[in-house]
DNA sequence: GCCAACGTTGGC
DNA sequence: GCCAACGTTGGC
């Protein structure tokens, strides 16, 4: 069965490496550098159009800064095929690239960040691998109730149509 | 800065 | 195929 349209996502970044008021300024980023395996096959299941929550990870507080989109399809990460990369991975091949990437774009940036305590008190959240202990997963689904509470809590109304 | 939890690597 | 060692993530 195909996955309904759109699918929420939640992308991690470190605000001290790209934050989300650095994806206003930029306009559009290529989301790559991922280099875990499950979160890889999230970013080949996103379409065009999906909202992703944008949160930042340590960071004091953690938690989510606005909301971006995924502006089409994965295609091969570059980085991987880089030597001077930090992400390069020598058993890529163009033939065979093993990483994948999208880009997004900035869609609505919060008036105030949504902190992880925040989430986690939200019964939507219970149960996500964000929330969970111990997860490091930096590409994950998100439901769209998860999605409608974090965008309640950020006091943001009238944005059904990302849904 | 600490450290628990996790994913990956590599020896066997 | 197991599993110990290691490096990384990420909340605190």
């Amino acid at each position: 069965m195909p996955t309904a349209r759109p699918q929420c996502w939640l992308l991690k970044s470190e605000p001290d490496v790209f934050s989300y008021a650095d994806l206003v300024r930029v306009g559009r980023e290529p989301w790559n550098g991922v280099r875990n395996y499950q979160a890889r096959n999230f970013l080949r299941e996103m379409r065009a159009g999906d909202p992703c929550l944008f949160y930042h990870s340590n960071a004091k507080p953690a938690g989510v800064a606005g909301v971006a989109r995924v502006c089409g399809e994965a295609r091969p990460d570059d980085l991987q095929f880089d030597p001077a990369s930090d992400f390069h991975d020598p058993r890529s091949t163009p033939d065979q690239p093993r990483w994948s990437m999208v880009e997004v774009e900035p869609v609505l940036a919060f008036a105030a960040l949504v902190p992880l305590d925040t989430l986690r008190a939200l019964p939507e959240w219970q149960d996500s691998p964000l929330t969970r202990r111990g997860s490091r997963l930096s590409v994950l689904p998100v439901t769209k109730e998860q999605f409608r509470a974090a965008l309640r809590a950020a006091g943001v109304e009238g944005h059904d149509d990302l849904l």
